[in-house]
Formats: structure tokens, C-alpha cells, sequence
DNA sequence: GATTTTGGTTCCACATCATGGAACATCGGG
DNA sequence: CCCGATGTTCCATGATGTGGAACCAAAATC
């Protein structure tokens, strides 16, 4: 194989099993692994055996093998949108740097929006730091984002004015959100906050679906003129991010 | 040491460097696995090395190790409640058994109640199934648990009437809840739909902190009479399960 | 109820693979 | 530049993991 793995085979196979077991991401019987991996049967059998006395891998009611103690303790103390956050954190740097605007990643928590993550900008004037602050969606672009591709409910009912530009009709914010989906990216100007501009798109996870939005923010003078590129750029750095999250989550080629 | 052993050194020891660095919860640096473990550092190189290879690991900009990919991979699949609700599941039925009544689980979401899972009822007439529905707090034994010991944000302002006997009142909540928390157990009676009455008591996780809500409920007539008895009973198996998620989590002892 | 099949664990002689001391890189810092 | 301090690579050695076969248990079949 490419790997030459000098002098760590069992390891390795030990982490074979792991791996299998977690990315299944179901009960798996014995056999199943055995086949899987093509190990002798004894091997396997001491392999999986001393992965469940290091509580890596757990035995259900039938005997199967699944994730152990140790990665729920993981999953308990983690938000899923940790990790997330720390791989989208050079693909934020770099729009920063491209833009030099603030730069914020949203996610949604229940049914409100929440920034996980920002840049900040370069310039004096900038938007301060909102992280894990709920935004009123439907005046920020990357709620309106989050709408469009139908990551929370939209609201339907008035909506709250927080700007004599805020959208506050349900069918004007249907039709942004049509016109979101079309172009690929949302915008917000002067509708948050007098002179605050911000342009979103969204970011898609493993199978395309979308699992949050990608969005830049600051003074309307400095923004407005720059929505369309600005927003073919996010588009673009997006996409790597997409791809940087696949290539973490997918597994390596087997002999 | 106790566990003997055989023929799975590597393996083990491998292991215990995985679990040192995933229950330290933070970046942990070569010296410290390497004092931590009393293995050669040759030997905990090489297994490190192996490790980040398999992506169980990870190394961070400062060369710390941390939980690799196959962890977030795990986190991002599962509701950290997930295993709260597999690991609760006999003690629920157990109380499903004792009670014959309906027995559900809830928790906080963002700032929502919501039930993560139930037993049925052994009756005709009984609770239908509630998981993964919200519950309007204020009205449920388990949003009152949930209130009293502080895991969401109790609301200010009038509260919704959903039958005649509904707190609507905030300074009533706060008399009930203050009653909840000194004797342990809190009751709907009529409050939520008319004829239909719920107990409900705290789940402690780990360091003692309240991480969920069982509660049983079902038709008024079959259960007003019961109510200490259930509340003891509740909190009887609650301990239990607290016992039990704390025996999954923590550490074997070390030579 | 006896017998075969399937599925998994334990045993053990063998040699492969992990081991750890020492040599070797790498990096900061004085 | 020359030092520690920290981490990685080498390599001879033997302890350790290996896999075939025997063994055991439970389910399926007769």
C-alpha cells in the first residue's frame, strides 16, 4: 500500500476497525468487520476485544460493534459546529484579506440564527465582534440566507422593523428570498442598522446540503458599490470550503 | 495492573494516549502525553505518529495534539443527547414497568423543551408520542423541572392559557418552582390539556449538573392520587441513571 | 432432541513487529 | 554561533502480536 507504516501494524489495524465503526456510523457484527478488513479472524477478534477495553468501541444488545464511551464524552462536549468553525478559519482569513471587511459565519441553533465565527475587519470602522449573538434573520444577510435554502423556518406574521428599510411584509421577504436563490447570495443594506451592508451566501456541507452561511459585513459606503463581486468571491471561497470539508470527512482508497 | 492483557501492548497503550488527550479536552503537547503515559518517548512518538495517520488524532498550529477528524465526524452525526436518550432507556422502561403509565425525557433545546424520548404507556387511554415536539414549559411537569433548576431562562412577562388551570401568572411560576426545587419533583395537573396530569423530576449528569427531565404523565383520574409516590419513584430512578451515565464516563484507575 | 452450520474466542509455536537507548534533526534564545 | 530543549529517526534485540487450528456457544436444520 502507499503507506509504508513502519512499525506500528497493529495500531494501524486497530484504527482500521475504529474507522470503519465510526464512519458506518451503525451497528456493525463482527463478521462484517472481519470481511471488511481482511484480517485472520483471531486477530480481529483480539483487535476489537482490546478497543472495548479502551472504551473506543462499544458492543449494543446484539453483540454489534458501534462508536464507545469516549466519542459520545467528545460529542457531549462539543457543539458539531466547533469543528466547523476551526476549518472554515483560513477560508474566513482569506476573505478578510480579500475584502477587508469583517467576516462572520452563521449557523442555526434551534430556530434562531447565531454568528459561530468572525474576522474582523481591517479598517477602524468596522462591525464589532457578534459572535454567538442571535441576529434578527430576515434584517441580516445571512439569515436571509439561511431562509432561503430553508435552514429554519421562515416566520410568517409581521416581522419586526428595526430600520425604516427593514423588510417587514412576509411577501417582500418571500420575493428577496426567491431572487437569494436565484443569484446565490443574499444582501442586507441599511435594514439591520442604518449604514450597516452585509452580503451572504451559503455553505454547503457533505451532500450539498446547506449547513450554514458565509457572509461579510460593514459601512454601507464601502460596501455597496462591491455587492456583485463581493459576492461572486464568497460564492467562490465557499466552494473550497465545501471541498476542504469533504476531503476531511471522506475516507482514504482501501488495497 | 488488574487488566492482564495479553498480546495487545500496542494497542493499549496507543489507546491510552487517545483518551488522555480526548478527556483532557484540550490541545495537549508531545511532553505532557509523554510524562503523562511513562512510555519511551521513541515509543510515544511513533504511536502519535500513528495516530494522526489513522486521523484519530490531530495536531493543531502548535504541534498539540487534539481529538482528530474521526471525532468531529462522530460529533457531527450525533445529538450529544443521543446517548443520553440509548443509556436512559432501561431506567425509563423500568418506570414504564413500575408506573404503567407514559414516561417521557426532555431537554433544553436553545431555549425550548424538547422531549428526546418515551416509553408508552401499558394503557388504552394515555399520552400519544410527544418526541422530538416541543412542549410549551410553563404548562409541563418536565418544562418545570427544567425551569426550577436553571437550564433555560425562565420567561418574564404573561405566560400562554392553555386550559383554565394554566400558570399564566409569573410570580405563580416562581412559587411552583421554588416548591419544586425544595421537594424535588414537579406536577401538572389539568394545566396543559384538561384530564391530563404529569410528574416530573431532574436527571443529574456528571459533576451534578441537571441535564434533563423524566417525568411520566397520563390521565388525571388514573394518576392525582399517585403523585408523591411517582416523585419518589422518579427520583429513586433518576439516581440511578445518574449513577449510570457517571460510571460511563469516568476514568479507570492508573498504576 | 440430536446434528450440523454459523459465528466468535482462546491457544500456542513462531518470527514479525514494536521497543527504547542513542544518535540525529529542529528550533528558540542567549 | 553555539547552546539547551524538544521531538523524530535508526537499528539491534527480544518481547509481542500473529494466524492457523482447536475449541466453544448458539442458532438453524434435520
Amino acid at each position: 500500500m502507499g503507506e509504508p507504516a513502519r512499525g506500528t501494524q497493529a495500531v494501524d489495524r486497530a484504527m482500521r476497525l475504529v474507522a470503519t465503526v465510526v464512519r458506518a456510523d451503525e451497528p456493525m457484527a463482527f463478521a462484517d468487520l472481519f470481511a471488511e478488513c481482511g484480517l485472520a479472524k483471531s486477530t480481529t477478534s483480539r483487535l476489537l476485544t482490546a478497543l472495548e477495553r479502551t472504551e473506543l468501541l462499544e458492543r449494543d444488545d446484539n453483540g454489534c460493534y458501534v462508536a464507545g464511551p469516549l466519542f459520545w464524552l467528545y460529542a457531549a462536549r462539543h457543539d458539531p459546529w466547533d469543528e466547523l468553525v476551526r476549518l472554515a478559519r483560513p477560508t474566513m482569513e482569506q476573505v478578510g484579506a480579500d475584502t477587508r471587511e469583517t467576516v462572520n459565519l452563521a449557523v442555526t441553533r434551534g430556530d434562531r440564527v447565531v454568528q459561530v465565527g468572525q474576522v474582523d475587519t481591517q479598517y477602524m470602522l468596522g462591525t464589532r465582534d457578534w459572535t454567538q449573538v442571535e441576529v434578527p434573520a430576515h434584517c441580516s444577510a445571512l439569515g436571509k440566507v439561511l431562509y432561503a435554502y430553508r435552514c429554519l423556518p421562515v416566520p410568517r406574521g409581521p416581522l419586526e422593523r428595526l430600520t425604516p428599510r427593514s423588510v417587514t411584509d412576509g411577501a417582500a421577504l418571500d420575493r428577496q428570498l426567491r431572487q437569494v436563490l436565484r443569484r446565490g447570495w443574499a444582501i442586507t443594506v441599511d435594514e439591520l442598522e442604518v449604514g450597516l451592508c452585509g452580503v451572504a451566501v451559503p455553505v454547503r456541507g457533505w451532500g450539498g446540503d446547506v449547513i450554514a452561511a458565509l457572509g461579510v459585513s460593514g459601512p454601507t459606503p464601502r460596501l455597496e458599490d462591491r455587492i456583485e463581486d463581493i459576492g461572486r468571491l464568497l460564492n467562490d471561497r465557499a466552494g473550497q470550503l465545501t471541498a476542504l470539508l469533504d476531503r476531511r470527512t471522506r475516507k482514504e482508497g482501501v488495497a
